[in-house]
DNA sequence: ATTGTTTATGAAATCGATATCATAAATTAT
DNA sequence: ATAATTTATGATATCGATTTCATAAACAAT
């Protein structure tokens, strides 16, 4: 690999001027420009980034936390994310968590050695006194994840309210004994709370109840919504709810899928709320009613602004297009 | 952020020494050691990733492309890629190229930068005397994209026998007029190629004719199976195929979604055969025929051969778990 | 007692870039 | 004509680690 120092000898020049010459800096006669290009070429010169970064401290990597990549919803969020961020001339680098908080740590590491440059958090385990330890050394965006109490910058859509009017819905639709799951924990501050909140605030106005046999809680995938349909066909008959709200269009198949293997109709039976509104819930034996969230936006909006913040800019977040909304088909 | 100077400071020893003790160098007292240790936590240190890597030219992350991540076959085989490399303490960088050389070509680069170690392909755009270029930088490791007259290693399934295998399904079934739907252009030598041989051998094994109508290249999502499907509907009678082979469950569901619409009835209007056998794809109105890939063991083999071919040890891949699997179901 | 190893440490060069400082020539201002 | 600026370039210190070389005890061998 040729260096600058190759370069600046082969065009007979200092390595000042060659790394000025790279760096758009004025004062550099046309004719040595032209060396200079000349010598790169000739050596196919490509420079360092990571001695660039070592010294300048600036990077073009931004980082990305996802709780897992195999849930649609954070795939086309990262799509989005990666193709806006792209266009601007920033790479991508990605990092699961699966709920795990020593991950998390590793990426927050990433930013405090300046591997990355920003970090988007589309997913949160750690409280946030310890992601604001992490600010000082790079902007922190948090990608639909509210955390309150809080000022790190965000790009927040209303689940507390989307998840009201779902559960309304089934209210209204004659269902008193909704069931519920959550992808987190329920102590934990991540946007399970909201919904969470959202939740109940549509339970207590209806005078409705719930029971602790109803909520389910860490359920992500397929094969946890299974395990969830398993237990509540295991319940008691007349602890059997008639609804339950889900976390995901995921979790929610995964409970159609059992429900319909034991021969019982959904929404007759159980009606199923899903999450997300992903490619294929209209395609389901059982299309799924559920709750889009404006995913694109959400990614075009979280990399602006995390690109404005590297680049000392001011953005004006768009809030008008991080709408979620309920999409009505046959499964609740 | 604190530096190894410092450390080497704060305990009166000297930077030599501290970086031995980063490095499990023999020959430390037990007493330095532990003032070292003592310096570190006081002053919450970390060394720089970026600072190790441009002198030592050790690095811990692996570059990982896909064309689409969201794509499931590719969120899945990158699940399991990551899972495997982060046991081993490596880090994953995740690049799309949407089927773009220049991406490749940026994820190539990053690679002679030393940004990334090593690069796990799963997809392919550049011919192999570029890739070739860049072996010298790091090891490259192609993940079930067959690049033949190549010495890369390359973790491979038998695309071709797989699609072989299936295509005399449907012929054995009765269909005669069989369409073909790939990822790639049929120029390209991708993956596609193998499963276009595959597609080719069945056809002229059973004397079927093919015709350019029902030849459908750069299809990859819902959506592009929709515009499938609008085309074959658009076609005469007597030019409409009774089934057609694509390149993936995406593709399928869409055409599927449109004859449903249009009221013609999946398989016996048209069979669709699909590919992958995503998690959704027995969830589907009409289950897909398809075809199984071992995504875990491709991401597990893979990511193993890269870490011996990063640290120099040799590895032996277990192709006994690299099978493909026709999975028959409702759809053809 | 003298030489040869082993153990333990520090000084300084190095990786490949950037940034500061110094300097010299060309241009403009007084 | 001299001073002040602008333009153009090079030397060199620096970023934060690793690595080589040198050195000095401590211990063993002759």
């Amino acid at each position: 690999m040729a260096t600058i120092k190759d370069v600046a000898k082969h065009a007979d020049l200092s390595v000042a001027t060659v790394s000025r010459y790279l760096n758009n800096h004025p004062y550099i006669s046309e004719e040595k420009r032209k060396r200079i290009k000349n010598a790169m070429e000739e050596l196919d010169y490509t420079p360092s980034l990571v001695a660039t970064q070592l010294r300048s401290k600036k990077g073009t990597m931004i980082g990305i936390l996802v709780s897992r990549i195999t849930n649609p919803f954070f795939s086309y969020l990262v799509d989005s994310i990666e193709k806006q961020a792209k266009s601007n001339g920033y790479t991508i680098l990605i990092m699961q968590t699966y709920d795990d908080q020593d991950a998390e740590a590793k990426m927050l590491e990433l930013l405090k050695q300046q591997v990355i440059s920003g970090l988007i958090m589309c997913s949160i385990e750690t409280d946030s006194q310890t992601i604001e330890l992490y600010r000082e050394y790079g902007p922190i965006v948090l990608c639909n994840v509210p955390l309150p109490d809080s000022d790190i910058p965000q790009i927040v859509t209303d689940q507390e309210q989307a998840t009201y009017e779902a559960v309304n819905y089934l209210i209204d639709s004659g269902y008193k004994k909704i069931a519920y799951c959550t992808g987190g924990n329920l102590t934990a501050s991540g946007h399970g709370s909201a919904r969470t909140k959202g939740f109940e605030r549509a339970l207590v106005t209806a005078n409705l109840i719930t029971k602790k046999e109803w909520v389910f809680k860490q359920v992500h995938s397929i094969d946890d919504g299974k395990l969830v349909a398993e237990k509540i066909l295991q319940l008691p008959k007349d602890l059997q709810p008639d609804a339950i709200f889900t976390s995901s269009d995921l979790v929610a198949s995964g409970i159609i899928e059992v429900m319909t293997k034991h021969q019982k109709k959904v929404p007759d039976f159980l009606a199923v709320m899903g999450f997300d509104n992903q490619p294929f819930s209209s395609l389901l034996s059982i299309p799924l009613t559920t709750i889009a969230q404006p995913v694109e936006a959400l990614g075009v909006e979280s990399t602006n602004l995390m690109i404005s913040l590297l680049e000392g800019k001011s953005y004006h977040v768009d809030q008008s297009k991080l709408i979620l909304q309920l999409i009505k088909r046959e499964s609740a």
